[in-house]
DNA sequence: ACGTTTGTGTAAGAAAACCTAACATGATTT
DNA sequence: AAATCATGTTAGGTTTTCTTACACAAACGT
């Protein structure tokens, strides 16, 4: 079983730290989908004290493909149904590899 | 010979996509020596059309480097000396590793 | 020792960027 | 046909950033 990397807490691609008019440029969306895609639960910008947004690299990395499947009919909707499963699957997997890291803690191979 | 692996030029830790305000929460500076260190010629954000600073996450790190330095004692003036031969040092080695291909390119061992 | 530079704070006024709410609209769904 | 979707636009308000200037203690250079 290959087991990945944790991911970094502290990475920069996960840091909420670029504004809506920036991601808008690198996204080449507008500033109003890019809010409508949040009314509509597929990005979750952090918020400044004084109430502006915040996204992170891997947010800007969402928006492009949202905005591709929209643009092939998807509706958002839809979106955010798969974006639960996927979550969900996410869920399960990181559940199972608890379990199987009991076991092997137990029962199995000792590293050392 | 070892080579290193071309730094990414679209990699997300070097694109300027971070706000002054940001910035001084990251590194804990105030935007006064943010701004002075670039009137110091220690950092160089890019700007928006309308005139705004964005930084990019090397930068964040360069600008707690300078701050430690500053603590430590140094001047702004010294610090950017450094960064100057540090520069130069990193162009000959580039001029160097340049020089080096050409020969191997004419006279080196054949990769094929 | 004395004048100068350094590093930082703070204030003022203006411009840029962002926010929400509302209305409009063509395309799809239901 | 009515409702929902996705997006644009406008309006008024708040937040964030910008530059310039003055102040001042500490460090530096001569």
């Amino acid at each position: 079983m290959v087991y990945e990397l944790a991911a970094d807490p502290s990475s920069f691609k996960e840091k909420k730290v670029i504004t809506i008019g920036i991601v808008s440029e690198l996204t080449g969306l507008s500033e109003r989908q890019i809010r409508y895609y949040e009314e509509r639960k597929l990005v979750f910008p952090e918020r400044t004290p004084g109430g502006s947004r915040r996204y992170s690299f891997v947010d800007v990395e969402q928006l492009v493909e949202i905005a591709n499947k929209i643009e092939d009919g998807v509706q958002t909707y839809e979106i955010r149904q798969e974006m639960i499963k996927e979550k969900k699957k996410h869920k399960d997997e990181a559940h199972k590899k608890m379990i199987q890291g009991q076991l092997n803690a137990r029962f199995g191979v000792r590293k050392y």
